[in-house]
This record gives structure tokens, C-alpha cells and sequence, in this order.
DNA sequence: CACGTTAATATCGTGCACGATGCAAATATA
DNA sequence: TATATTTGCATCGTGCACGATATTAACGTG
């Protein structure tokens, strides 16, 4: 038995920490013009899909707990870009509205995807490649978030 | 033309973001019983593969910069894994050598990636999908760092 | 050999991530 | 209806990531 398992290059985990990192780098370009961080930018991205959700939701939506999510959003409501109430019906639920200019920013954020993919895009990554990749991401993600839930409950 | 592509799940970036997040969460349990983080734990790959390199050469196999590689060996070295020394031939550069418990941990560390493997692996993802993620995920590092790279020349 | 430039680290500030803990409102249970 | 439990959010502490900047050593050019 040899320990070629702990090289760098023979583990799936490194390239998806790695490439994650460096897709970050990548939208950093286009969300500075924007004036945001990548995880404030996916915040917005549910806020636009779905304006005035509870911060619970949004922890779902992105996998962030409020340990995270809650200077966030402070930070984002600083910057004029959100506004956080008490919900009336259930006074611990805090519902996030965007603002005007949160709302505005969802056009000059739209062509960003495309600019995304086409920097991608190249002699060796095709469309069916990202398509794949995305497909069993998601696949890895059920499977990791079904784990951590069912050693919630024990 | 809608925005279909501003919606959470039509992006590659996110599942990317949150599957990286994942990993490193299902590494925890293992690494805790190591005393280690999992950025901690890239760089002891890196120095069980080559004990003795420079700083430098930490940064350029795993994509990260001094600024963050310098206090993490710096913790490193106060848990007594690794040793920091400036090189004779070039006093600019400093080496980390793994001490004995930092060699040590190589054995305790080493069944840890089959761990994980076995708990990735289901029936939605088979090893055949693990390699192509792999590959597609290393062909996306390298598009991706070239441009980094690209656009430090100009 | 002086001196400008490059290279290898380090430091600082900011913003995530996240475990642990706290707190108040809602809900369940006796 | 008291009380225990759960739920939703916030706070605190620590450790990354990373841009900007500083520092010192090596190197190149006149």
C-alpha cells in the first residue's frame, strides 16, 4: 500500500477548493464595478428571485448560517442596498426588502453570467463539460447536505 | 431575453461555491481529530510530498499568497508541526521543515481521503463521476489561472 | 561600485465562514 | 395556564483569503 491517496494532485477536494477560489477571482473584476463581494452578489441574486424573504430563507437558499448572513446583511443594508424589519407575524423572523438601488443593480448584473461562461469557455472545456460539471455538483452537494442533516439528528 | 441566468441554479459558480464549503465541512470531523484546519492540512500534503521547500513554492502549489500562507505556517509552527528558517544561498527566502510530530501525522492523516471517497460515493455518484469531476475541475484551474496570469503581464 | 529594479516574505485591514453561545419570541407539553 | 422546548436571529472568537503596502535581499545596468 503506497500513500499516493495524499498527493495533491490524486484528490478531488483540492481542484474544487482551488477552482472555486479561482472562480471568485474571476467575478471579482465585474462585481467590483458593482461594488460587491461574490457573497453579497448571491444574496442579491435571491433577493431578485424572490424579494422580501426572511434571513431563515436565505440561509437555506445559500447553505450560510446567520453567523455569516447577519453582519452581511448589515453591512449590505449600509450600503443602502437592503432594509431589515421584524416581521409582524412572527416577531423573531427578520424580513429583508431590497431597495431601489438593489433592485437597479440587477440589470447591470445580468450580463455578467454570459461574461463568466465565455471566459471559461476554451479548447478544453466545452459547454457539455460545464453543463457535466454542474450536474455532478449537484449531485455532491444532495449527498454532502443529506450527510451533515441526518448527523444533525442524531 | 429573460434572466433566467441570474437565478441561483442555472449558475456553475454557485454549486462550485457550496460544494468547495461542503467538502471542507465533511473533512472536519477527520481533521479535528488531527488538530488541523483543512488549509493547514494542504500545506502538510504539500511538505510530506517535499519537506524542506521555500514559501514560495508552498504558494505556487496551492494558488494561495504569502499574505495568507505566512500566519497559517506561522500558527503552524507555534503547534510545533513545521520550523521556519531563512535559506543560506538566498536570505530572502525562508524553508519550512516538518518537525517530527508534523512527519508524524502523515500516518494518521493517511486514510482520511478513502474516508471521504466512501462517503461521497452513492448512488447517484459513482467513481466514473469523481475522475470526470476531477478532470473537468483541473481543466477549469488551468484556464482560469492562465488568465490570472495573463493579466499580471499587462 | 552606486543605484534602480525585481523577488521573497511579512504586515495590515476587511470580509467572509463557522463553532459556540446568548436571547427573545413562538410553540409544545404538562 | 405555567413551564419546558424549539426556533430565528445576533454576537463573539478564530482562522482563513486577499488587496495594498512595507521590508529586505538579490540582481541588473550604467
Amino acid at each position: 500500500m503506497d500513500d499516493k491517496q495524499l498527493y495533491l494532485s490524486s484528490q478531488v477536494c483540492f481542484p474544487l477548493y482551488s477552482a472555486s477560489r479561482l472562480i471568485t477571482k474571476a467575478y471579482k473584476p465585474y462585481l467590483d464595478e458593482l461594488g460587491l463581494t461574490y457573497p453579497q452578489y448571491l444574496v442579491l441574486m435571491v433577493l431578485w428571485e424572490n424579494n422580501g424573504v426572511s434571513v431563515n430563507q436565505i440561509t437555506e437558499k445559500l447553505g450560510l448560517n446567520t453567523n455569516t448572513l447577519s453582519p452581511l446583511l448589515k453591512r449590505m443594508e449600509k450600503m443602502k442596498l437592503l432594509q431589515r424589519s421584524r416581521s409582524s407575524e412572527d416577531e423573531r423572523s427578520v424580513i429583508i426588502q431590497l431597495t431601489e438601488s438593489g433592485k437597479q443593480l440587477k440589470l447591470k448584473a445580468r450580463p455578467i453570467p454570459e461574461k463568466l461562461l465565455t471566459e471559461i469557455l476554451s479548447d478544453n472545456i466545452k459547454i457539455e463539460d460545464v453543463l457535466k460539471l454542474k450536474d455532478i455538483l449537484n449531485e455532491l452537494i444532495v449527498v454532502l447536505s443529506n450527510k451533515t442533516e441526518s448527523s444533525r439528528k442524531i
